[in-house]
DNA sequence: TAAGATTGACGGTTCAATCTTA
DNA sequence: TAAGATTGAACCGTCAATCTTA
């Protein structure tokens, strides 16, 4: 049969396998980790991932959109989090003397006290989880996946509205 | 220095290199087919999974327990999902005959079309982005190392509430 | 006009409470 | 009492529009 619309490349059994395999423990794993920070310590997955690009910064002090770079966010998403996280006291707000745009994002105590009480517990969670279930060399295969897929999508065309 | 507050083990170089590029991949994966889905064929891709349960029975209807328990969703998340997809006529509900309590979940013609319009682009994608990317080599151990990190989450306790 | 950032509306997800039938 | 399922409130993320300053 001739046709113009020509059928995609299904999924072979292994791809499909690995692919259904991905997508449960991804959303299993991820499940889990944002409840153990939410009971545990009362920040989100993403209150962390914040906390933590503020934390590696020497001052505790990051421009909004280099927040936004790090973390890949969209900027509006970003927006509403600190807000979120501004009204629970883990950040507080400062403004930027060289362009008046722009904004600083400083982390708290209660913000630095709450990383402190978070982390440990969650990097204990991510290795009895993950890491303690796979061989160094099955590690070092994953670091490479994600970066080839990573390359992919940078090269593909980009998230519609980057910044 | 003795301290009852044990250190937790920290992941290393290679450990932190992975963990950053697996959820720096995995949200950019997810963000990207997200967006496909929406755009193109006005589905999320909870939308598809639902549709994907669907589609693999027969006779396309799902009692409301079974889709749970096959997408491994909590059964409020399910419901508030099913009344939406039902506002959009992508599904339908039925009575149990059997058992009063229960409910069937019914594809629709208008579910069915867009599945079917969905996932030729979607499957698309998903090679594109993943599996060209990949060697053999890499899918297998990515399927062994979804199945071992699934099987560590189904022997430690079970998230709070299972259905 | 473009860059940095915020806002409001809307759909998605979780938690706790509830409802109905087994 | 427990199982199957729904509901309402609150939080999260995206889109499109907006605001202010460069």
């Amino acid at each position: 049969m001739l046709t113009l619309m020509t059928e995609p490349r299904w999924l072979d059994i292994k791809e499909s396998a690995a692919w259904r395999g991905y997508l449960a423990m991804n959303a299993q794993l991820m499940s889990r980790l944002a409840r153990q920070l939410q009971t545990e310590s009362k920040v989100s997955e993403a209150d962390f991932a914040v906390l933590v690009v503020l934390t590696d910064h020497a001052d505790g002090r990051v421009r909004v959109f280099e927040l936004g770079r790090s973390l890949a966010w969209e900027k509006s998403r970003l927006s509403h989090h600190l807000a979120r996280m501004q009204k629970r006291g883990l950040v507080a707000r400062s403004e930027c003397p060289s362009d008046a745009r722009g904004a600083f994002i400083e982390i708290t105590t209660a913000g630095r006290a709450a990383i402190e009480r978070a982390a440990p517990r969650h990097v204990e969670q991510v290795r009895d989880l993950f890491f303690d279930q796979l061989t160094p060399a099955q590690v070092d295969t994953l670091r490479d996946i994600a970066e080839q897929v990573l390359a992919r999508m940078r090269e593909s065309s980009p998230p519609c509205e980057s910044e």
